[in-house]
DNA sequence: GGCTAATGTTATCAATGGTAACTTGCGATG
DNA sequence: CATCGCAAGTTACCATTGATAACATTAGCC
């Protein structure tokens, strides 16, 4: 009887699996739920399968019944990742559509300020490892999606209506590429190491403020 | 006589290791060498020391009385990537010394083709792991001199000969965070995605014209 | 010529991603 | 209600990989 052991042991320990149930729940969320809080904690991808099974409290095998490998399961932290930073953006953004301007900076430095407090999902949603896994059509969706978000913001700031104008275009994937560098750029220690001087000591209220400052002044300055 | 069946089959084999010698000449420079390469050819850090070892004709082992870890090895990489980019930044704006604005637009293109043609030298040189290694302020190092020369390029467009202006600081870094942002999220594959279009077809040159297009209408445009 | 240290090699280990074969239990179907 | 099938677990196992230890070989210095 091996199988008694684990059951009875497992769900007796502090493992989150409150009953002893042969089977999860959920346990593909709750895979997503633990390796997010695992990413985190350790700053980079690299984590172990057998760590994030012994967490949730299943063997390391029990994984790939719902995700074919780890990419895929780093897929599904992306995109959990997307949805993140798109509603933390959103909320940035409410209450300002008629100060179109303050709108995209706050939108900004909610960007970066994402990167920065979630390292891990960001580097997840950017690997460029998701690029050759299977999954990777539903992450870049995912980002499409967000990417819309900023769309609408550039079109009130650009007082355009028209999603496709060039104008509208360039100066969103602009916003994008600038917000991004600079979460890029912080993340990997280059923003204090070259600046030197005090992004370092209130990291997160201090690269915001830069963000603002950075994307206010656009080639179109008036109104 | 164990070594007499490596030495012998190793350098009559294909192995770039010349002479029958016990010595390899120079490994740490070969090791780097061929890292680059494999790094190359697979598009990211995740090749394994052993093929590396082979490549060069040692056995894997060989490589820890160079560096102490893999990480150590990524940052000599690192650290000849920023050495690569600062030679091709510098290439490209060589002759306009006195067009600072086309100038800038072509060193910001040269940056954006550099990371695409060299995404491996591109991941080393921003990995967040070479942050926690030992070498991470050799790394550093290295990209602050990289820095320096956007610095350059920018107090010849700002007309300034105090380069730590703040006008000078921040114009540099919003130029940086600008190219960088756009090498990312083209290595990530979300401005192909995003923009859907063209950006697929003739990936190298659109990019650059792109790049030279958004880095041009900063806010000062006269001139 | 011999000593020593640097460099390279073999042997080995622990961790990890992934697979195969077996087990358990939910739920549909007679 | 019995049972049968499939989904979702588990154990055992394998190959690869980073890393270390102990041993072998050569270069360079006396």
């Amino acid at each position: 009887m091996p199988h008694e052991r684990y059951n009875g042991a497992m769900s007796a320990a502090s493992k989150p699996r409150p009953k002893d149930a042969y089977h999860h729940g959920d346990l593909p969320a709750a895979l997503v739920r633990e390796a997010v809080k695992l990413i985190a904690r350790r700053g980079n991808l690299d984590f172990s399968l057998r760590d994030l099974a012994a967490l949730v409290g299943v063997s390391h095998a029990a994984v790939y019944r719902h995700y074919s490998d780890k990419a895929a399961l780093l897929c599904a932290v992306a995109i959990n990742g997307f949805e993140l930073l798109t509603q933390t953006v959103r909320d940035a953004g409410v209450g300002l559509d008629h100060e179109p301007v303050q709108q995209l900076a706050r939108q900004g430095a909610a960007y970066v300020g994402m990167a920065v407090r979630h390292p891990g999902h960001f580097a997840a949603m950017f690997a460029p490892v998701i690029q050759s896994s299977s999954g990777s059509a539903q992450v870049l969706n995912a980002a499409e999606r967000a990417y819309q978000h900023l769309v609408q913001s550039v079109m009130r700031r650009l007082r355009s209506t028209d999603p496709d104008a060039a104008a509208v275009q360039a100066e969103a994937l602009r916003c994008w590429a600038l917000v991004h560098g600079l979460a890029c750029l912080q993340l990997s220690g280059n923003l204090t190491a070259c600046l030197g001087r005090d992004a370092h000591t209130a990291p997160t209220a201090e690269l915001e403020s830069l963000v603002a400052s950075l994307l206010q002044p656009a080639h179109s300055a008036p109104t």
